[in-house]
DNA sequence: CTAGGATCCTGTCAGC
DNA sequence: TGCTGACAGGATCCTA
């Protein structure tokens, strides 16, 4: 679940609790699943956090001992810090107020000043231990593409011809295509631009496409906005229950409902196996 | 090379 | 109250 905004949102609240002097050495690292936290944690004990950054949907943790740690939170992926204060980001559900750690705790960075707990329910996310140096040559890593902020129209119509015959949507998820994109964000861009997801990714017109590249900024701007999906949106001041969707969302969930710009239902449908979320009257198919 | 489906996991929800 | 199947905000692997 967790895309480009809520892992940003992620590194912004991390860096005033990891990092050097606020959360000071890791003096444990608890592996709770194995196949959540890939490398030798006790390479790791002893140093701190001396920088965050994101790439993609890709967090990284760079040490004072030459280490970085590369985490992607994938479906249910979450950073939930308790210290002094509590941050919680990355898939939003009661593990944000929850005692930890739960049975979905995976792993455990104790510091000095406070506990870093990596829960991830489907187990899909992991934590990896790389050298500082390494990072841009990991696997994943290395094969992403620009985010849409690098990005011109025209780079990705160029893209987009090597794709011809997929969805558009399928292909804007790839995030070889282009970076940062998840499942309500390529919703949510399509919407903007007024692009049916089923199109053939071959079929847009230059303008179209350049409009799909502005239309991720200013979604995945909007979501920043309003803290990605955090324990402070989840939970509202009077205690109830938020939804950060409602903060910014035009499509996604919003099936059933009238679409804010022309009045017609929104409609949910299924467009390479994952659920998507249209305007009908909008988005037309040819 | 591409497209499309299965797969990794756990949990929730709708329907019977 | 079960049980069953569908589905969940990601990416990879396999097949055609």
């Amino acid at each position: 679940m967790p895309e480009l905004p809520e892992v940003e949102t992620i590194r912004r609240g991390l860096v005033g609790c990891v990092v050097r002097e606020k959360g000071g050495k890791i003096l444990s690292v608890k592996v709770l699943e194995e196949k959540s936290f890939i490398g030798e944690p006790s390479s790791v004990v002893g140093a701190s956090v001396v920088k965050m950054r994101r790439r993609g949907k890709a967090l990284m943790f760079d040490l004072d001992n030459g280490k970085s740690l590369i985490c992607h939170l994938r479906m249910t992926g979450q950073f939930i810090w308790v210290g002094e204060e509590r941050f919680a980001g990355g898939h939003p559900n009661d593990n944000f107020i929850a005692d930890l750690p739960n049975k979905q705790t995976r792993v455990i960075l104790e510091f000095e000043k406070g506990k870093l707990f990596f829960n991830d329910q489907r187990k899909f996310g992991f934590i990896k231990v790389v050298e500082t140096g390494e990072v841009e040559k990991d696997a994943f890593i290395a094969k992403l593409a620009k985010e849409p902020w690098e990005m011109e129209g025209r780079e990705l119509y160029e893209k987009l011809q090597r794709h011809n015959g997929a969805p558009i949507k399928s292909v804007i998820l790839d995030q070889t295509v282009i970076c940062g994109l998840g499942n309500i964000y390529a919703d949510e861009a399509l919407f903007y631009a007024k692009i049916h997801p089923r199109r053939k990714a071959g079929s847009l017109s230059l303008a179209e496409t350049s409009k799909l590249v502005e239309g991720a900024r200013v979604v995945m701007e909007r979501s920043l906005e309003a803290g990605g999906s955090t324990i402070r949106n989840y939970v509202k001041s009077d205690g109830t229950k938020g939804d950060y969707l409602e903060l910014f969302a035009e499509v996604f969930n919003r099936q059933g409902q009238s679409c804010r710009r022309c009045g017609e239902k929104i409609v949910k449908t299924k467009v390479g196996g994952r659920g998507t979320h249209f305007c009908p009257k909008c988005q037309k198919e040819c």
